[in-house]
DNA sequence: CATGAATGAGGCTTCATTCAT
DNA sequence: TATGAATGAAGCCTCATTCAT
């Protein structure tokens, strides 16, 4: 039925657009993947860029959702960038997990303006939530010195970076240890 | 004239290809932004995918002539990071510095087997020489605790997200002090 | 129940025929305007095709109809004329009328060679009753001057062309009076 | 060269979308019919509607710039009007010119909303002028009674109904002697 | 060396039709 | 009867590449 179609559509698209990019996945490798015919992706989908565009803002969601639930915990800085590490690392392991981190790291435009423009607002945003903590974490004394949106594109690229060699590289490369991203934000 | 048109096809390739990516970049395109005619690019280059490996490997020549250079100077582990770092940021101001960066960190297939597979290889390579570095380092005890591999690879990490932050954002994006950076490997 | 179907099917059908012809119809579009489900056309209809020739094909009969309760009056050949100026003018004022009328001017193949052929022959053969209509006429004295099928053909010619000039602009159109239609034929 | 090539994809496509419509001509057929590759069409239009559009326009200017033509001569109405319908039978009977007199008629939408609204514009226009030569022909004398508007489309829209039916039946149908159409205008 | 017209395979998308429910 | 999800052939268009000039 529906909703099963449309997750097999996700999940194909997720991984081609993630391995392969926007513009050299081909609409039929993702029918072939999904197990679907051709003309079905457009019951669901008016474009090609729309699927791409509808997985990669659910990339952001599922991102800031996470963000938004650390943030309301009631615990230490350091123990929110650890929890936020820890769920990153663990993210990258699974195989959605990474076709998310780098579908949110591509930078693939659609040729949408104004929601190639959102999506990109969002990334920054994301950036700055992530400041906005360190910012905390130094009033605390908990994390480094520097200017948070620094540290914190620092971190958020160092992760997408990761994410990237990761998939480039599968199993010839080892994650790093939680210690070393941890000193990029704390003390 | 060879050599001039060579250099503006190459110029316009490098900053198509950093921008789009090589599927979504075209010859047409390529050709407009070189003022060369479309056909010319084929005197030069067999194809598209030829003129992107010809400019990924130059990428990751250049990127290894900075490393060797730095490896040859008679200077502590501390200095020649910190200049390998400044080579980085000041690189990633330039125009056709953040292209290479790109280009590098991109990992486009264009089909042909051995070619992609030995670009592959050099970046892995790239990544081991700067853990040998860090081992040095660590010796020395100049660098900072962690499996050098991994400190390696994560502080390369970083520099690829960064250089496509830049790319991104443009100036919204503010790089981060070379504290920051030096902070990954060094203690 | 399947009357009403039917005709509601055949109510979008002439509507969206006549208005952008068989080709650029599309049978969701039927569906949609005749609010039945997609699937359902195919119970009544094998085809798009068939479902306009058969339209086509009652737009001639109704057409032949009116001839033929004319001629079967005891009138005189100018008021059998002018009685079906009226039912032209008529029906072009009203919105199935004028989509009956068009269809009939519409010269779209349906692939189906036979049909289509039988659909040509009942054209020419309508004219050819007007001919002999005006025929009658000429040789009573109440008929315009010149070859009979000529003055039919110029009849018919000016009447679709009406028929069309009126579904393009609509209101910013003025039907003709009967008087000018008249004189075509008429002394 | 490329006037030629452009030449061989008007006259082609010019005969098509008169015999077809414009839905209903494929692009592959054009290419066929001028022995032309598919591709090439798309270095002279930027897509079927736009040889569509093309085309049309075209037709509407020869015939603006035959009615020109006469309107500038210094002659009576009745001579003008006579050479006009001249002039249609001519046209008529030679292949291109029957099709631009069918593309004229046609109602055909190509979904660039202006340029559609102003084709029908144009041919508003066209009869508006007519209707004007009418009118002078009238406090001249020289034209029949009736609104000049009305005339001028019932007039118009004869023609066109000739032109449909000359394509339509071929050699099978005897276009009108000019006596008939003259009478719809004149005394 | 240089041009850009020409080619056609392949990609995206539409849509008539079928079929399981 | 009725639905609309599913199919895939066919249409439009793009674009890497070739070639005559």
């Amino acid at each position: 039925m529906r909703l099963q179609t449309i997750n097999k559509l996700k999940q194909a698209g997720l991984k081609l657009f993630a391995k392969k990019g926007l513009a050299a996945t081909n609409i039929k490798e993702i029918a072939r993947e999904a197990q679907v015919s051709l003309g079905l992706i457009y019951h669901y989908y008016p474009s090609k860029e729309d699927l791409y565009l509808s997985l990669a803002n659910e990339a952001m969601e599922k991102s800031q959702g996470v963000a938004d639930q650390l943030n309301r915990l009631e615990s230490s800085i350091r123990d929110k960038i650890c929890l936020f590490i820890d769920a990153f690392l663990h993210g990258v392991q699974k195989e959605d997990g990474i076709y998310y981190f780098i579908i949110i790291s591509q930078s693939f435009e659609t040729g949408k303006r104004d929601e190639d423009q959102q999506l990109l607002e969002k990334k920054l945003q994301s950036i700055r939530n992530l400041a906005a903590l360190v910012q905390q974490g130094q009033e605390r004394g908990e994390c480094a010195e520097g200017d948070p949106f620094q540290l914190a594109s620092t971190f958020i690229s160092a992760t997408q970076g990761i994410a990237s060699f990761k998939l480039m590289f599968g199993e010839q490369f080892t994650l790093p240890d939680k210690e070393i991203l941890i000193r990029i934000l704390l003390k």
